[in-house]
DNA sequence: CCGGTCGTTCACGCGCGGTTCACCAGCCGG
DNA sequence: CCGGCTGGTGAACCGCGCGTGAACGACCGG
C-alpha cells in the first residue's frame, strides 16, 4: 500500500521534511541526517516563522529538562546549518535570536 | 497502492526492474540477481526517493516480523551493491540512512 | 553422489552518530 | 572600553549500527 494520507509535508521555503518517511529535502535534493538532526529540523519546521527556545527545542528532540550548561541544542542547530547549507550556500536556513531562541 | 499490471516498469536513476517479469537492468545492462535480491530491489524501487525501514523492507521480501538481531536485510542489500554496483562503480545506488532504513 | 547456487547466520571491525569539552567570537550592560 | 554572558565551532571520546567476508546447511541439476 502507497501512504498517501500519512505523509505530512513540512515546508520552510527551501527546506521540506517527511516526518513519516524520515526524510529530508533541501531544494528538492534529499539530504541525509541523523536521528537527532532530522527530529530537531522538524521541531524547527513544526514551528516555522516563530522563535523556538532551547528548552521547548530540547524538550521536543531530547525530552525532558535542559540543564543549564547544556549545549546540544546549538551543537545540532550547527551540524544543521552545515548539512543544510551544503545545498544552498550562502542562505542564512536558521536563524539566531540572541538570549531567546532559533528560528526557520 | 492497488493492482499492478504484468507490465510493470520501476525505475530511479539507471536502475530498472520488472517485476513481472523478473527481470532487472542497470545502465541498460541486464543484472542477475537471486529471488531474494530482486524482490528487495523491488521493495526498494516501489518507494523511490523515500526511506525504508528494515522492518517494511522484511515484511514485504521475507514476510512477518524482523527479529531484533536480524541482520538479513544488510547482507542483501550489500548483495545488492555489489551487483548493482558492478555496472555503475563509484555510484551510490542505495543509499542508507543510519537509524532509520535505505533509500534508492 | 558430487559440485554449484542460494539463503541464513556468525564474527570482526570500521565508521558514524551522540555527548561533552574547550576555545573563540560576538553581543550587551555598566 | 571592559568584563561577563551567549552562541559558534572544532574535536576527542565512546558505544553501537552497519559493512563485509565467510562458514554452514539446504536444495538442485547433472
Amino acid at each position: 500500500m502507497e501512504a498517501t494520507q500519512d505523509t505530512e509535508l513540512l515546508r520552510a521555503g527551501e527546506v521540506e521534511a517527511f516526518p513519516a518517511a524520515g526524510l529530508a529535502r533541501v531544494a528538492g535534493q534529499p539530504v541525509v541526517l541523523s536521528v537527532r538532526e532530522f527530529n530537531l529540523l522538524v521541531a524547527l519546521l513544526r514551528r516555522a516563522g516563530q522563535v523556538v527556545s532551547r528548552q521547548e527545542l530540547y524538550a521536543a528532540v531530547w525530552g525532558g529538562e535542559l540543564r543549564r550548561d547544556d549545549r546540544s541544542v546549538d551543537v545540532y542547530v550547527h551540524k544543521l546549518r552545515v548539512k543544510l547549507g551544503a545545498e544552498l550556500p550562502g542562505r542564512h536556513l536558521i536563524h539566531t535570536h540572541f538570549g531567546f531562541g532559533y528560528r526557520v
